[in-house]
DNA sequence: TCCTAAAAGATGTATAGACATAATGGGGTC
DNA sequence: GACCCCATTATGTCTATACATCTTTTAGGA
């Protein structure tokens, strides 16, 4: 059912290097409330007596909480608890294959339609390209166990993916492809959900009207757009999970 | 229509202190794919000796962007650029009264339901407390504008939260006032949708069967399970919104 | 009294050096 | 040739020190 799951921190409870020791104390502090909201925390050189270790050695766990936003760091005032910055969740999105194979259940995929196009205005929208531009335009059906399990419906903007209008997405599915090709990106997710239209109700094989969780994502590489996809699961049988513990 | 935004980067284009330049540096000739995944990066010290700096400054910057995954560092072999470790965002839930007031509408609440009552068995799936736990059960529907905006169901364990059933969460909505009074967390999220039913229809003054985006979040402090909320949005009006960009 | 300037106190950044740790590769031995 | 041991090498961690930077506080002068 679960998409995913990730932890962030390195939790080591019981302490491997001293740096490990410090962060580990410290964050209990704050966590456990012993250390309130805004209270200030020990300066860098009590806090070094206090291990009997450098300031570095400090300022280096510090610094990292600082940057995990645990504390708030001022100068000559000292360093403080932060206000917990609201809820922040780390939530991985593996490609789809690994996810139905870790649900042990065989693969498979197929690509109803396929085509390479111009860019129009409708699009602009979606990809961030200029109008004119060469995209591929692809619709996919993950399958799971033989049964629909995920339609991914694809933007790709060929002018900033080398290969791509050569490649050959009935071997390889795209998102798959993309993520060996693609070096690294920045992405924008949007979560909602949707009642199924009539021919996503079709190619899912559920009625028409189902609750569905829509995923989006729009990618970029170096800045320019790479590409944009909208993942439709059939709602009461997925779940995205996201398990989130401060720190880091 | 977005709940939240949020871009992890530190993104100095023009370089403030040499950390940051070693950083940025480095990042873009990863993030362009000049150096591609796999790619051994040059030793700390061909780095250091290329930046003019000592061999801890790189080493710093390094160990950074290890944590935030863009290289994996192996003794004696080197570091090298990592395989993006599949699509990481970062998502930061607000609490709703900010969401609603950053659409520039009135936000207003009621609490058609509140009560105190002892964990039966089936809460043990929200809340992980033990049967016979002393449990507040509360049901809150936010308003933006006037209409229903969001339907929280919630459940507060009463033995991790002092002064909860003091509380009164006709006055603030219990999201907040946790907030405020729970220092930290580790947290639990779980995003599906759902077609609403009967009840959940006439609270939020939709149609039965609409579909609706149901976030359902488990929350710790030190350990001890602290409150299980169900968020549910109508949810065609309504999506998460995550903007991530690989470094920390 | 009030404004300004200097001192003090905290973090920020960077250095050089030391030792620990782990993987690699090259012997040497059987 | 197979195996084990050790030197090599690159990263991991920590220290002690130095100077920069930014606030707050204090002291002084008009």
């Amino acid at each position: 059912m679960s998409v995913s799951t990730l932890v962030t921190a390195e939790r080591d409870t019981e302490a491997g290097t001293l740096h490990q020791r410090i962060l580990n104390d410290i964050e209990g502090k704050i966590v456990s409330g012993e250390w309130p909201i805004g209270h200030r925390i020990p300066f860098e050189v009590d806090l070094a007596r206090e291990y009997g270790c450098s300031r570095m050695t400090v300022n280096k766990v510090l610094t990292q909480l600082a940057r995990a936003g645990l504390i708030e760091r001022v100068k000559k005032s000292g360093s403080f608890v932060s206000q917990p910055h609201t809820q922040s969740a780390v939530l991985e999105i593996s490609d789809i294959r690994k996810e139905v194979e870790s649900l042990k259940l065989p693969y498979a995929f197929n690509v109803p339609r396929a085509g390479k196009r111009k860019a129009q205005g409708a699009d602009r929208l979606l990809l961030d390209v200029p109008v004119g531009t060469a995209i591929l335009d692809i619709t996919c059906v993950h399958l799971a166990g033989g049964k629909p399990f995920c339609l991914e419906q694809r933007l790709i903007n060929l002018a900033s993916v080398e290969g791509a209008d050569q490649a050959d997405f009935t071997k390889v599915p795209p998102g798959q492809w993309l993520l060996s090709q693609v070096p690294w990106s920045s992405a924008e997710h949007r979560i909602h959900a949707a009642a199924a239209d009539a021919t996503t109700a079709e190619q899912l094989g559920i009625e028409q009207g189902t609750a569905c969780l829509v995923i989006e994502r729009r990618t970029w590489s170096a800045g320019a757009a790479v590409t944009q996809v909208r993942l439709t699961y059939p709602g009461d049988r997925h779940a995205l999970v996201a398990t989130f513990t401060p720190s880091s």
